[in-house]
DNA sequence: CGTCGATGTTAATGGGCGTTAACAACTCTA
DNA sequence: TAGAGTTGTTAACGCCCATTAACATCGACG
């Protein structure tokens, strides 16, 4: 029986995988899921086209398994953070975490907030309920801290707070890592406390 | 000598490019530039693919003529709205402007976040000029409010700020266009008020 | 040493895209 | 009413793309 190498999602850490996906990651963010091809993709790796499917069922296969691992490494640790007892406490830990993401792969946020559509279905839905799921982690805290508070606005105030801090790609500004990140966190959590 | 219709950008409204240029917007913000075909474009208006270069140059022109129209909206009314004497009036002023847009032209804020790459080059210089004329009406209106504020800074609080407000299209939520108003509006000015 | 699986390559296939050409219908107006 | 300009159509062109096929190399291991 002939294998299909490592097509397949799992096994050991393949290093070629994570190179391909960190690449595609950056000219997705860029020019978008369709200004890309499979030529472009094998060539910022330093192979040809065809390589890819070494690797990858294909190129929808490529931004699903990106768009997958992003939001579940987004949802694990910001359930760990929003467990903590006191919800203020926990925001700034939300805060923390969220900044620390998006200032460390802008372009895994730049696709994960543009590029939902170009997924296929079977695992749109899951990018979907761990997105939402991430979205209730912050509503939930945002909850305790301040109860009586409408949900459906908590939920926009919550989008909105993500927009703000998910900007940062699209800056680029003049300021250093340490500094963006205090300006955004005290932005956000303004921002998220006069939604009260 | 042969004219060539209505291709050049000047002469009286022609309410078939405005039909045009309202359909892409929308398909640009929902697929991105280079998901959308000139066939879906002119199926959009109840026309063929072909027709459109009756009425633009080609698809890039679509987009040029969009931002250039979008950025040249905002700035207009932004350098009036920024004129009020008073620099926290005017910072209102400003804030329900770009919300009251944002709101009414979701998917115009859309591309006009994410296409500028798409433009081609004699155009995208102009529409990043009038961008950053944009942003530096924000900066100055802050500046006037909080003197010895680091410009940099600012810059970075105002492209933070438009994070947010620009997050409308994404958040779809269940409050209405009056309440989202008025809650971005709070969000915003307390984001940028704690950014001194 | 020979075989096999993994990981590349180039060549070929089929489809879609942006654009242009050629042609038709309709509306003015001289 | 003849002609010209406007705004559509369908057909055709060339290019690029995603994917597959066929073949090459190379290391592990019997």
């Amino acid at each position: 029986m002939t294998s299909r190498t490592a097509v397949d999602t799992v096994g050991p850490p393949n290093p070629r995988r994570a190179e391909i996906l960190a690449a595609a990651a950056e000219l997705f963010a860029r020019r978008g899921y369709h200004g890309v091809s499979i030529g472009d993709l094998g060539r910022a790796v330093g192979l040809t086209g065809p390589a890819l499917y070494r690797h990858f069922r294909g190129k929808e296969a490529v931004l699903a398994e990106m768009l997958l691992d992003i939001s579940e490494r987004l949802l694990a640790e910001g359930v760990r953070r929003a467990a903590d007892p006191d919800p203020g406490r926990a925001l700034d830990a939300l805060l923390h975490w969220h900044i620390a993401f998006a200032l460390d792969n802008p372009a895994l946020i730049t696709v994960h907030e543009r590029e939902l559509d170009n997924v296929p279905e079977p695992q749109r839905h899951r990018v979907r309920r761990l997105q939402r799921a991430y979205v209730e982690e912050w509503v939930a805290v945002l909850r305790r801290l301040t109860p009586g508070l409408p949900d459906d606005r908590t939920r926009a105030a919550v989008h909105a707070a993500f927009g703000l801090l998910n900007s940062t790609p699209r800056s680029a500004a003049g300021l250093d890592r340490a500094a963006m990140g205090v300006l955004l966190h005290a932005m956000a959590r303004a921002a998220l406390e006069s939604a009260r």
